[in-house]
DNA sequence: GTCTATACTCTGATAGAC
DNA sequence: GTCTATCAGAGTATAGAC
């Protein structure tokens, strides 16, 4: 039960964490059930339980995986790189995880809005660690007068906030353009403007 | 049934939906119970279905008070006054809202993130017209070149971005800023620079 | 108006046949 | 490995006494 094994194994949990995905990013994990989970899945509900032990326990492994994701992008941020166009691709690559893995989003913006009680860890060790280290970065080149002075973590934050709102809000944002246009292409041009007026070193 | 008549049952109502924003905006409506409800406002469970139809009807009554004053700072921009100073005001309301109901704004945050079911309708309509009201305010200002041609639109979502952040994602960003800081006084000194930067116009 | 007791449904998890 | 049947607990809502 700890890990699947086989190539069908590997396949039915590669399935549920699918289908759990969905329903768990659609629904919080209170409002998702088994018996959805199941049936997205196209299996039964103790079949479910053959392959993780619990309802909780298929969660954790989505959170898991999913963090390891979240981080990459700002991994990527190059300090031998040059601080503009670095920051900029940052932008871009954290706007295109919106867009391709929105439901990813909402799992996690689902689980940090209720206080995150099975993340919390994570984000004060690894989370907390790696932006203290871009954020270190950041405030060199701002020593060095390459990019504009500005706190270096809210920076962080701005863009996670600009970019994840795509995904987390995506029904407000498509409820209030309405019909006719494309949110991450109209956003992927906002932004640039927008980072590219406040980096600018002045 | 409808609405409350007497002194009792106004005060009654208020403690019902004061307990019931406190535990719907932490667990989501379906993580929310009753039996929490009712312990928070100090009634036994019967006797908050005395006062509200069902769990429901509680949750309805809180999105239908919440709507209203969120829409309040945006109707607040003035199309009369100085450009900057009015985007720099609103920008200040809303983070000043975030900060003081950060539990209206999770609550929001909440259903607009599972896709709305309950508040859709007033998305598309009331918000979306509002929006579009202010939005043709601000085209107007760039056109006079007051402030530097931005999308419009995408600038409102930003500053929605950016103020709600710091209420939803509160887990996180006191996790990532460690002991020792003010999340709220440092977002509003860097709002102001960004936007400063990002409306002047060139 | 407020409580205790309870009906009924939903849901996570298990037993056991195949 | 997968299914049917089922248990136990939680949760919404109601009945009825006071």
């Amino acid at each position: 039960m700890p890990r699947p094994k086989t190539r069908i194994q590997q396949k039915n949990s590669e399935t549920i964490l699918e289908a759990a995905l969905e329903v768990f990013s659609a629904h919080g994990f209170r409002g998702a059930t088994l018996d959805q989970i199941a049936e997205v899945a196209g299996l039964s509900k103790p079949n479910l339980l053959y392959y993780f032990p619990s309802k909780e326990a298929i969660h954790q492994t989505l959170l898991a995986e999913l963090l390891d994701a979240w981080l990459d992008p700002l991994r990527g941020l190059n300090p031998e790189g040059d601080p503009v166009p670095e920051v900029m691709a940052y932008v871009r690559r954290k706007l295109e995880l919106s867009r391709d893995f929105p439901r990813e989003s909402r799992l996690f913006a689902n689980e940090v809005l209720q206080g995150g009680p099975r993340i919390k860890a994570a984000v004060e060790g690894e989370l907390r660690a790696l932006v203290e280290d871009k954020a270190a970065v950041l405030r060199l080149w701002m020593d060095q007068g390459r990019i504009a002075r500005l706190d270096p973590v809210h920076l962080i934050f701005s863009i996670w906030a600009l970019t994840q709102h795509y995904a987390d809000f995506d029904m407000q944002v498509r409820a209030v353009l309405g019909e006719g246009h494309d949110p991450y292409a109209e956003a992927g041009a906002f932004l640039e403007t927008l980072y590219a007026r406040l980096l600018a070193p002045s």
